[in-house]
DNA sequence: TCTATATTTCCACAATTATGGAAATAATGC
DNA sequence: GCATTATTTCCATAATTGTGGAAATATAGA
């Protein structure tokens, strides 16, 4: 990932209603949520949302599907561990107490398809 | 964390110059560097750095130190982490693929005081 | 005190980003 | 085709962010 790429993807998560939807959709799992019951949840008119939404797509960080007249939105996991990665190795790099903790992780609750 | 220090700290890296900046930081170490050679190394106007420096350091991801007539940035690693942290367990939670390869951490280059 | 150097503040302006109503587009069922 | 529902696009406007010259401030040494 270049620097670029870095700064898209973090300002595509630098805004509260932005990352309360990544949030949401990385809870939602990898069935993602239509829009509609995004916006309800977050109490965010259509254009706005549809508007943010965009922005997480153009970024990578959320990807969309087509099921019907819904369009459900899920969280695009590789991308954000993408992110994760180029910020642990790029900014952290060498210094052991930069470092996040992934105890969280590798739960048996992975479900990425 | 809550989520506006997370907004707050993901935006006061979501832009070129200041990731340019907070890298260099990183990779300077603890003993940090002059606002004078940050912007002879990135090229960056005295006053415009200023702003950029401003920004990094209200979000608390870097800290000052005067020597002199100098004044020295340092990268705050704990900051970083927590930030890492916040977005490992918020926007990854469970998830055991949406995690960061921490293995270029932990080495014996760890240098904060 | 005078001079030199480092950095910040002030300011105006430019550029980008965010908001949400209204209209347009798209998909489905009758 | 028509009505219904879901979402996006268009648009105007507001708000925030970024830029950098010039002046101000701060520190240090002669």
């Amino acid at each position: 990932m270049d620097i670029k790429s870095a700064v898209t993807q973090l300002s595509s998560i630098a805004q509260e209603a932005r990352l309360e939807i990544f949030r949401l959709l990385v809870q939602a799992g990898i069935e993602g949520l239509p829009a509609g019951s995004i916006g309800e949840q977050l109490k965010i008119p259509p254009s706005t949302l549809s508007f943010h939404l965009k922005e997480l797509s153009y970024a990578g960080l959320i990807n969309s599907r087509q099921v019907s007249r819904f369009i459900y939105y899920t969280a695009n996991y590789a991308a954000m561990n993408g992110l994760l990665a180029y910020l642990t190795e790029n900014c952290c790099a060498g210094v052991n107490n930069c470092c996040p903790d992934v105890t969280s992780c590798n739960s048996e609750k992975g479900n990425e398809s």
